[in-house]
This record gives structure tokens, C-alpha cells and sequence, in this order.
DNA sequence: TTTTTAACATTGAAAAAATCAATAGTAATT
DNA sequence: AATTACTATTGATTTTTTCAATGTTAAAAA
């Protein structure tokens, strides 16, 4: 393989026209940039240029080396600048995965704060279910993920930013005289999310429901879904309270929401990341 | 400078996603391949690379770099190949330069020979006057003259192809009885070239006419102009037999052609280049 | 837990390459 | 013939590259 040095001496030599001139310019001796020439001709086993007194001229090949060269040596030079604009590892852009009962009511909020720590980075945002985000955070296809635990972190690095508190949202016909507490709940009448989605184990594990009981015959995939059952009247479901301060239950005129009194059930809301991630130290300084 | 071997290590680094993969991949031990990134990374100032047990992932600064490393060693690469394409010295294009009293002439002939010795080449034609062409060759931006010699090649080797005839070029009314010799021409009627035409000079030296002594009124810029004069009356030319042998004189009814008798004036036409040119051999090839 | 395994990092020695200063060689010029 | 202005070569020195062997560590297996 060439030496990008060796490429250095023929373009500047193509341009000075004399060896010495040429080893001036690339500030070694003239022995040396005459070696390094003589050597890269041996490598491509071709004259590059007709030596004289006179002047020095390259060669038909030397000229199409030189041309070559003169990319090469560019490409470098600009690989050398983009990598000096990096040297802040928070540079270059942050990949952010959410899942999707999180991220359109605590994103809006937490966003800013990220992009105070990482002002260098471009943002993206995707949206992703718990499994997909730890394989994507893991295989490197993505830099943070906003989670809710407990969950398995496999050997990720983990920080819990809040708790998040659930309410009950039931409809309209259904009374409670007073405080609602979870043992109180009847299991069956509970709607949940579809497998795979991490709310609905949270809110089982909240209820005191062994997974393994629950086997009932409606899932949803969505919030949304989800209110217009209850809505209808069809049972309640335990909701993450940011939602419903967002207005998700708005459009629902049948529905009401409870606060939980006693032990209130709570998920986590946080961060995973890679632990060799150059960026750990910046994740470990987000707060919310 | 950055090493290309070392940008080849980056980028087999990103592909293979562990360091002994990648090392056996570019025929290296680990250690070196460990080195060698270690190496880049401290004069890039910038972590490139995530390490960890399980899998070895770039950095957003790394991503950077092994794109930019890509397409330096993809050229690097093309540089190769096309060197390989010009072990032949006679590749590449072949300037080629010639008077304009002989381009039109003498090329469509001389041509095919040139590219039977320049299969590897295209060859590129330019007119020139005698001077531009020394200087052109001798500099560099061009590769090989058609000349009319004698002719002072400064330090270019050259080469006498052939030596050409001059014919008289009279108009009808005026008649020869015999055969004509150089001595008897008035040297008041002959037409000439502008100066700076080698045409001249060679007219002049073959009728032994000092260049002090004539300094005539007219001066033609190109063969036609001095025939239409011939055509006109208004005096008589010396050219070249090729150029009549291929019909210059057709369209000039008023014109007649003589042959010299006794000492016939000539001169030569042969090719100049630059004896450090790596074609030297193939020049002197060169035949007609 | 302990052992094993499979990585990457480090080390030290040896080989290869790059560099320079000095010198030789060579056309062109004085 | 001497001088000048080049490039090529040489030999010593320094730097870089490379490898084999060893150290270290985290995950997997026993």
C-alpha cells in the first residue's frame, strides 16, 4: 500500500518541477523526497517522471499518479479537519429511542434538557417497543433509550430519572364512593395493551397479577384504542398520569380519572446506553 | 500524515466488528491491528472505536473516519490498477505536434504508423509553428514534433524521416523552355510565407538567397493565399512536392508545376522529443 | 463459586523503513 | 577548465512496524 507521505512528494514535485524545489516545499531533504519518489515508482513498477538537469516532467502515468494523489492527499486533509471538529466527543449525532407510551407526552419536555448537554449533536428521535430499543442501544444502531423499569438491562448502563405515577381511568357509569386502592381493583374488568408492550406487564406487576393468570381476550395497541374501550364501558385500565396531564383523555366525555390513595402504583421512567459509550459521562449529567 | 494502511485497518475494523476478525482479515496479527488503531486514534486526538468483550463499535467520530478511510483506500485501490494499466510506457496519451506546411500532408499518412508503434495510446494531434512546438516539447506539454529540419532542436534528440522535394509553382502565361535549375529563378518573383513559416527560411537557403537580401512586400499566411497570388500572375512559389502530390493546386487554373533538374532544393522533415522521454525507443522506431 | 474461554491490551525484541548529512556524479554555463 | 546547479547515492541514525508471547478482563460453562 502507498504512503500517503510518498503521494505528499510527487504532487509537490508535479508542481515544483524540481526535486529540490519540491523537497523545499514538503520540508525534508532532497534526498529524501528523491527516495521516496524513487520508491513509490518501484511499488507501481512505473516511471512517474523524466529526470534532467533541466526541468523534471512527468511521465504520461506520472501524470495520472499526480492526479490521483492529489485527491488522495486532499481527502486526507479532510479527514484530518472533520476529525478536528470531533474532538468533543459529544460531537456528531445522538440517536435517541423512545417507547412509544412514553415518547409523545414525556419527549416534548425532556428534549430540551438533551440538547443542552449534547449543543454539538444533531438529535434523531425513533420510536420503538422496550426489546427493540436494548437490541438497537446494544448492536450500536442507537446511543440512548428511554425506558420504563423494571426492566432487564441486559449489560447495559442504566439511570432512573423519575417514578411515574398510574391512575385509574374508568368509565362514567362505574362509582367509587371514596379512595381507590389497588387491591380493590377486580382483575378481570382490566384492559391492557397487547403483548410486548411494556405497560402492560408494569401495570400487571402494579396489580399484584401474576403474568401467568391474566389471559384475556382483548388487546389493544394503543392508548388510544385502549380509552375508547373504557369509554364504551367495556372496563377500566390503569394509565402513566403524564399522559393523562398531556390530554390524552380529552376526547373520551364517558371517562373519568381516579388518583390512587395508599400504596400508589408507580412505574420508572429511564435512560439505557452502552457502558463504553464515549458519551456516558454526558448521559449520566441528564436529569429530569 | 495518516497511513493508508492504517485507514484500511479502520475500515475492515467497522466491517468485521472485532479486532482479531479484522486482523486476520487484513493479513495482520491482532496486536498490530490493535496498534495500528490505537495509532490513528492518538493522532486523530479522538476515540474511534467503542471496545468491549462483546462487540467493537465506531464512535460517532469513528463513523466519520471510516467513511472518509473508505473512500481514500477505494482510491488508493483505483491508483493501483491504473498503474498497473501503464506498466507499458507507451500507455497513456501521445501528444503529438506538427508544422502546419506538413500537418495536412504528411499526417494522414504518417498516422497509422504511429499507432501501430501507440496501440496503448490515443494520440492527440496539434498544429503548431516550429518554435511553439520546441517549446511545448521541451516543456512538457508536448510529447513529440514534426519538423522541417534543419532546424536548431536545441537539446531534443530528433530524427530525419525522409527528405522532400521542392516543386516551382508558376503562373501559365510565364513559360520555361527546358528544364528549370535553382540558379536561374529571379529571386524578385518569388512569393513567400510570413516570417516565423520555416517554409520560408528552408525557400530561402534552397535558392541561396541570403535572408538579409529579400524583404519583400508580401507576406502569405498559408500555402492557398500564396497560390491564388501564383494564380493571379503576380509572381511564382516553391512547395512542397507532397503538398501538390495531394491536390493543393487543383482549384488554381492558372498555375503550372515544374520539376527541378540538376541540384534539386529539398529539405528534411523528421520529429523532435525530449531525450529523458520514456517513449525515446518507440520514437526512434518511428519510420516512413 | 470456580474454571474456562474468548476477547482485547500490552510488552519487548527484531525487522523494516524513513530520514538526514555528506558525497558523488553530471550536464550546462562561465 | 572551472563553476554552478542540479539529482543520485551512501552510510549512519532514528523511527516505525511487526510479531510472538503474555497480561487482563468479562462472559459463559461447569
Amino acid at each position: 500500500m502507498y504512503s500517503i507521505k510518498h503521494l505528499q512528494y510527487i504532487v509537490a514535485l508535479g508542481r515544483a518541477g524540481s526535486f529540490s524545489k519540491a523537497a523545499h516545499a514538503c520540508h525534508v531533504t532532497q534526498s529524501t523526497l528523491s527516495l521516496g519518489v524513487k520508491e513509490l515508482e518501484r511499488q507501481m513498477g512505473v516511471t512517474l517522471f523524466e529526470r534532467s538537469r533541466k526541468n523534471i516532467i512527468p511521465t504520461p502515468a506520472g501524470a495520472r499518479a499526480i492526479s490521483h494523489a492529489r485527491d488522495i492527499v486532499e481527502q486526507s486533509e479532510m479527514l484530518k479537519q472533520d476529525m478536528e471538529s470531533l474532538t468533543n466527543p459529544n460531537a456528531g449525532p445522538l440517536r435517541l429511542g423512545a417507547i412509544p407510551t412514553i415518547a409523545p407526552y414525556f419527549l416534548p419536555q425532556f428534549l430540551p434538557t438533551v440538547e443542552r448537554e449534547f449543543t454539538k449533536s444533531s438529535v434523531q428521535v425513533a420510536e420503538d417497543p422496550t426489546n427493540m430499543i436494548l437490541d438497537k442501544v446494544q448492536s450500536g444502531k442507537m446511543d440512548l433509550g428511554v425506558l420504563a423499569f423494571p426492566v432487564n438491562t441486559r449489560d447495559l448502563e442504566y439511570k432512573i430519572l423519575f417514578e411515574e405515577n398510574f391512575v385509574l381511568v374508568h368509565p362514567h357509569q362505574v362509582k367509587f364512593k371514596h379512595a381507590v386502592d389497588v387491591e380493590s381493583l377486580s382483575h378481570d374488568d382490566l384492559l391492557l395493551l397487547r403483548d410486548g408492550h411494556c405497560l402492560k406487564d408494569h401495570v400487571l406487576s402494579a396489580c399484584n397479577v401474576p403474568q401467568v393468570q391474566k389471559n384475556q381476550f382483548f388487546e389493544a395497541d394503543s392508548l388510544h384504542t385502549l380509552l375508547a374501550m373504557v369509554n364504551q364501558g367495556y372496563g377500566m385500565t390503569l394509565l402513566p398520569k403524564m399522559a393523562v396531564d398531556a390530554g390524552i383523555t380529552k376526547p373520551y366525555p364517558h371517562i373519568e380519572i381516579k388518583e390512587f390513595s395508599g400504596d400508589v402504583p408507580k412505574r420508572q421512567i429511564g435512560l439505557v446506553w452502552r457502558r463504553a459509550d464515549v458519551r456516558r459521562g454526558s448521559y449520566l449529567n441528564l436529569d429530569f
